[in-house]
DNA sequence: ATTTGCCACTAACAATTGTTAGCATATTTT
DNA sequence: AAAATATGCTAACAATTGTTAGTGGCAAAT
């Protein structure tokens, strides 16, 4: 068929990670096979396998990228001297910024991490759940400092997290508004409905 | 193996349907097989094709019921005389409710409706495009009311639903707040994130 | 008690899956 | 130019998949 065409930045191996994240977020990391993934590569599906380990692999990757993002990010949040309320709204723009960029990997990463497998499961889980709750604790934060108002905070987060995930759905629609405006509108209702 | 034990409420079929939704939600649909739904149920693979017609019939049944559900609702809070908020609250209630109850079904039809076939899944998107439609069409009057801030209707709906299948991870934490105390955090956040 | 229909079983199928082995060719390094 | 490495190919594998055919037994109706 022809070997894979690399540019000066991309390796074989990202294409294929790149192309697979799309597939995965297209038809379900089960239902997307080697061979269709070989397809669109532009390659025998023996191929893959001078780049990658295993279908399993892939998943990996696709997933602890998109986690060590934000692990990354709220790490420098955590930081900055700013209100509760604030921290909150930067991370709910990076969350929203983040999945317009990088859809098909945050995408996969959401909705596909029940396939992987051990450790890497535990691992993400764990990672994942620490996470939601250093995003509890800034909230709790702001409702000590009477800046949100008396809510459960891990709902909270459950509400932000998963509303950002909702762009999914702006992703496929036609009457797209833009994204920056998809932004302010998000921003305005969920830190509304936060503030005391 | 032995024959599906019925009682006088619940058909064979509806036992495997059942078993069926909480399977394909735990392993995803695809990941899912009949061998394993047979073991759960207690009975050969084969056994299940005397009661459907196949695995897609499944995966059919368990997302048009929960659609089905779905536009009976809206249909009844259009007709009833309440302001727009009032609407959306009751509705965001009625989602809510449904999630906590029906988990494994609203799960499977919001996750693996994907690999529903033709002429189904083109069927279930229309449906799900035009409920939505109907939601934002109740938020964009609220809006015209002054009862609603002014925000992009479509927005505002996807946030409302995605929050709502957020869901999935309370049911799965440890540390549960109940489910009614849950649903008041919810209202609260959303509710007050539309208002003017 | 006999018949009828429901239901579960065994066995088998064709297709598809991820993956490996072995070999050929291209590219890069020496 | 030669050697070494990277990358592609074909062929094949074992396992798993959904599903069907055919058979026999259990339960309810006659």
């Amino acid at each position: 068929m022809g070997r894979i065409k690399t540019s000066d930045t991309t390796s074989r191996r990202e294409i294929i990670i790149q192309k697979a994240a799309t597939l995965f977020k297209e038809k379900g990391f089960k239902a997307a096979s080697m061979r269709e993934l070989a397809d669109i590569v532009g390659v025998e599906a023996a191929s893959l396998y001078n780049h990658i380990k295993n279908k399993n692999e892939l998943l990996n990757i696709i997933c602890f990228d998109v986690a060590n993002r934000y692990m990354q990010m709220i790490a420098e949040i955590e930081t900055e001297k700013n209100s509760s309320l604030e921290k909150i709204e930067k991370l709910l723009r990076f969350h929203i910024t983040g999945m317009v960029k990088h859809f098909d990997e945050v995408y996969v990463s959401d909705r596909e991490w029940k396939h992987l497998e051990e450790p890497y499961l535990a691992n993400l889980q764990a990672q994942r759940r620490a996470y939601r709750k250093r995003i509890a604790a800034i909230i709790d934060d702001g409702i000590k400092k009477k800046e949100i108002k008396k809510i459960d905070a891990s709902t909270a987060v459950l509400i932000m997290l998963h509303a950002v995930s909702g762009i999914e759905s702006w992703h496929r629609s036609k009457a797209k508004i833009n994204g920056k405006e998809l932004e302010e509108n998000m921003v305005s209702i969920l830190v509304s409905g936060l503030k005391k």
